[in-house]
DNA sequence: TCAACACTTTGTCCATGACAAACGGTAGCA
DNA sequence: TGCTACCGTTTGTCATGGACAAAGTGTTGA
């Protein structure tokens, strides 16, 4: 009662809806001319009003999108339904692609519900120091990512709450990786995401094995226009360009992305791309190295190190 | 030469340049109409196909709208003169805003120009320790964030230097908010940022300084969504709720998420709001708490405490 | 000096048409 | 059965051109 809100705003205007739904404004307009949904209301001055309804289901609708559904199929069905479908795709998705949540990940995710935040924190902390960094990376932060962003999908989670895990995981991260000495050895390896990506722990964990492996990581955090991304990897000399991709992003500016990438950077730089964005496996750019997991990135290192050898043999 | 791209791509789509300026392909277009720039060559398919050239000189009319120009007014002037604009317009934006960088500022921003990352993490680690976080916050990372806002709005820094300066920092503050310990007493203080802002750097600080102050702080990292924001508040109870605004926001958003958020929220939590964007200070919404500098935090707080206290009063 | 008014600039919205790329199903073949 | 080639359908994005509110700028009069 206490934490009620005075009325909240009736309706929202097609640009507020395209911030709050990741919809172009075009696809909501075409959306409305060919399904008859959304269908929102005319203001004073003719303009699209969207009630929150609407903007309910539409960041339902991209959800399931995203999970491989197809607007035609799903538009038409009521709200209740999608939740229902939201559950199941959730759940298969799981089966594929994550092992089974055992008690520790299980713990985390608890006290996350909770908003046991200083408790969490800890929690991590301490795993982090007793198994090592780099276990810790692959055995519990990377499937721990995987579970949460689940359990959001699912709606077990609040956004919110996900937020509050993914600070408290970069914090453990970031301090953990303040304490591996710097490295001067080859490669260099440049990480940072696309300007519409705002995860980072995909790179910080990528970082961390990183560097644990001797690479010399320079990190410019999420969120590099495309031509800086160039400039930085040839005023750096970068060996490898790492990129992280998050599932959520838009399939066609990640493929564009990094086929203009892969043309801008020089052929010599290796260009990687990691994290759960589907296309990256469905569709990988020529000329990208696709890691499909954490754990590839030993021994693609072991492969980068042999190719340089043998070339600096050939050349030499 | 060995850092030479392999040859570059010749054109980028509408969408590209849109994500590449941050100008919406609505303006491009109209600018095209209007003012007959920029004017792309159209692919096989009738699409504009826009130059790398136009391209630089659209994220350079794009950084001096955002110092204060008017489109009109300077987007036939040919590319030279804009950039020797962009230098006066920073010019003068420091002699109103910032103190002149004394000898320790510049250090850190040579450092940073240098690209020497760990001498520049370890001297701002030190500054920290030396003269305590607070003013550490207060006299050297906010003016310090000013100074490179400003070296890179007048080109003396590449945006992927600023990158590598925000990214020591983050670390810096971080591992200095690791530190403090956690309070359990009152304001309980949200923090985060809107969708849009990409920007984390004023947050932390804000945060050093409500912990360092026994707030109880709980932040969302940046980018929460609207509707996300409201629910965290209530979910944590929150007495306060604190947005942190860069100046390359998008002024009309942001004036319509702050009116729209206040809506939203409990009329007992307040909304503060901070940060170097020049809307709130020209036009700050109704129920919306600005706070120009770091500063103003401390009284602000005082202020807070003393009407709770006023408030428990009255109703006890 | 300041407030009120009018004119100009500018970003965003609208409607509608078009089309390439991706998808999904089917037929034909090994 | 499994695979590939083909073809209709779906879907997001682009184009055009008209419109208009909001913000900025300049001018007039008290």
């Amino acid at each position: 009662m206490s934490a009620q809100s005075s009325r909240g705003p009736v309706s929202l205007s097609i640009s507020a809806v395209e911030r709050d739904t990741g919809l172009s404004k075009d696809t909501l307009r075409v959306w409305e001319r060919r399904y008859g949904f959304p269908q929102p209301r005319r203001d004073a001055f003719g303009e699209r009003a969207y009630s929150i309804e609407e903007v309910e289901k539409l960041r339902l609708l991209r959800r399931l999108m995203d999970a491989g559904h197809r607007p035609g199929k799903i538009i038409r069905q009521p709200i209740e339904s999608l939740q229902i479908l939201a559950g199941q795709s959730a759940t298969a998705r799981r089966s594929v692609a994550a092992a089974p949540a055992d008690g520790e990940l299980q713990r985390y995710i608890d006290l996350t519900r909770n908003h046991e935040i200083d408790a969490l924190r800890g929690a991590l902390s301490q795993a982090a120091l007793r198994i090592g960094l780099d276990r810790f990376v692959m055995d519990v932060a990377a499937p721990l990512n995987h579970l949460v962003g689940e359990a959001w999908a699912r709606g077990q989670l609040e956004v919110f709450e996900e937020h509050l895990y993914t600070e408290s995981m970069q914090i453990v991260l970031r301090s953990a990786l303040a304490n591996i000495p710097r490295s001067n050895s080859a490669p260099r390896v440049l990480l940072t995401t696309f300007p519409n990506e705002a995860h980072g722990l995909g790179l910080l964990m990528a970082e961390a094995l990183l560097a644990l492996d001797g690479c010399q990581c320079f990190s410019l955090g999420v969120q590099t226009p495309l031509a800086e991304i160039v400039r930085a990897a040839a005023s750096q000399r970068a060996d490898i360009v790492a990129l992280s991709f998050s599932a959520v992003l838009n399939p066609n500016q990640v493929f564009d992305g990094l086929v203009e990438l892969r043309d801008r950077l020089p052929a010599a730089t290796d260009l990687w791309a990691g994290g759960r964005c589907p296309i990256l496996q469905r569709r990988p750019p020529q000329g990208v190295r696709v890691l499909g997991e954490l754990a590839d990135i030993p021994p693609e290192l072991v492969r980068w190190r042999g190719k340089r050898a043998s070339m600096a043999q050939a050349s030499g």
